[in-house]
DNA sequence: TTCCACGTAGGACTTTGGGTCAACTCGACG
DNA sequence: CGTCGAGTTGACCCAAAGTCCTACGTGGAA
């Protein structure tokens, strides 16, 4: 059965197809959305709706590849699964480096539809947890002031009270003001957590002066 | 041209394809070692050298899909590019599904099995600086005993000595000189530095007992 | 102007971390 | 039996980090 929310995406100019995949889906407990052609799908397109898109690799007006890329430079992780009439291999292998989940040929098979759309549901779910985390320590990290951020960044490197008042132009006492206040800020008790989340943000430590 | 050492591993039972490959890599600068069989092939594989295969996808005796496998059961990373005369679309994506670089078309086209090259030389390379830096953190990890060992987990999980004293039946003086010389043996000198290098070894920190 | 956020800072402590010197136990190894 | 590595611990000491409270200047928002 599906996830919670997880609606897959059908995406193709041939009724016929969008309506026996929509009825294998929905079989399977997919809840599933039809568009009958990539722009529709395009504009309609809601990133934070848990899901996947299996898309028609041969369409008349905007190529499945295309799709993909367009997808891609829009930010969306949202996982493709194509579907061919009669496959080609250099763009099959074009759609999968460009990460597709997979590239299936019709008469497509019930279980290997399934497996895939299995798949991309597993993908999607990992890359929403880890934009879910990513933009919860971003939003704690938002709440540091200028001096706070500076600090952190000089603690992470493993520097001295001492040294990074130093580094700043200022003295140690207020140093400790700063990375006690920006402690609490990101919810954190010691320095192990706080190199953790740091670096699952992204940020890079200080370097020490010249 | 090619990398110090990179080398490119040809295997096809077809000599004419064999030489002619060998030329064009040749011509561009690589090193290349040709084998008629992917026995021959898998029996003189050394993974400690630096390269890719280039495997052609149906042999007589072993599949290049099996080979890919094998290859990667022997814990072998050797990025792979596939040849194929007469693709077959299910075939190139499972090769791309179990990570190959990429999957060409024969005749091959001279810029694309060297950008293939080119890519796999980079995935190769990074693969190696990674397990170079694995094997680094892990030689420098075995000398630790197993006392410190536990401490080192306790320490990257952010807990105090006292509380680790506690956790491991002795007294807050016993764990001071634990930790330091773990943290001698390590070769780090803030708690910043080990947490970094715990994570990049994989070392999961000590949950607080229960 | 008044209020507030922010950075600054000192004083006075307490708690932690880390190091020195010395010493004791225990099991393994020769 | 003696030695050695590993683990243990005590007494001391000092540096570093953390926590109270208090206080001041400044720039922007109300």
């Amino acid at each position: 059965m599906g996830d919670a929310g997880f609606t897959t995406f059908l995406v193709d100019d041939d009724p016929a197809v969008l309506r026996s995949i929509t009825r294998l889906l929905k079989a399977g407990g997919y809840k599933t959305k039809s568009f009958s052609s990539p722009q529709k799908f395009l504009s309609a397109h809601d990133p934070s709706v848990p899901g996947c898109a299996i898309i028609d690799l041969v369409m008349s007006e905007l190529d499945g590849l295309r799709l993909q890329e367009a997808l891609a430079q829009s930010g969306s992780q949202r996982p493709i699964i194509f579907l061919t009439g009669r496959g080609d291999v250099s763009t099959s292998v074009r759609a999968m480096k460009a990460g597709a989940v997979d590239f299936l040929t019709k008469p497509v098979k019930r279980d290997a539809l399934f497996s895939a759309v299995v798949h991309a549901a597993e993908l999607d779910a990992a890359s929403r947890r880890k934009r879910q985390e990513f933009k919860s320590i971003g939003d704690r990290l938002a709440t540091l002031t200028h001096r706070e951020r500076e600090v952190l960044e000089h603690v992470i490197a493993g520097r001295l009270n001492k040294q990074i008042a130093a580094s700043l132009g200022t003295v140690e006492k207020t140093i400790k003001v700063h990375r006690g206040r920006m402690m609490a800020k990101l919810g954190v008790r010691s320095v192990a957590e706080l190199v953790r989340l740091a670096d699952r943000a992204g940020i890079s430590p200080a370097r020490s002066d010249p």
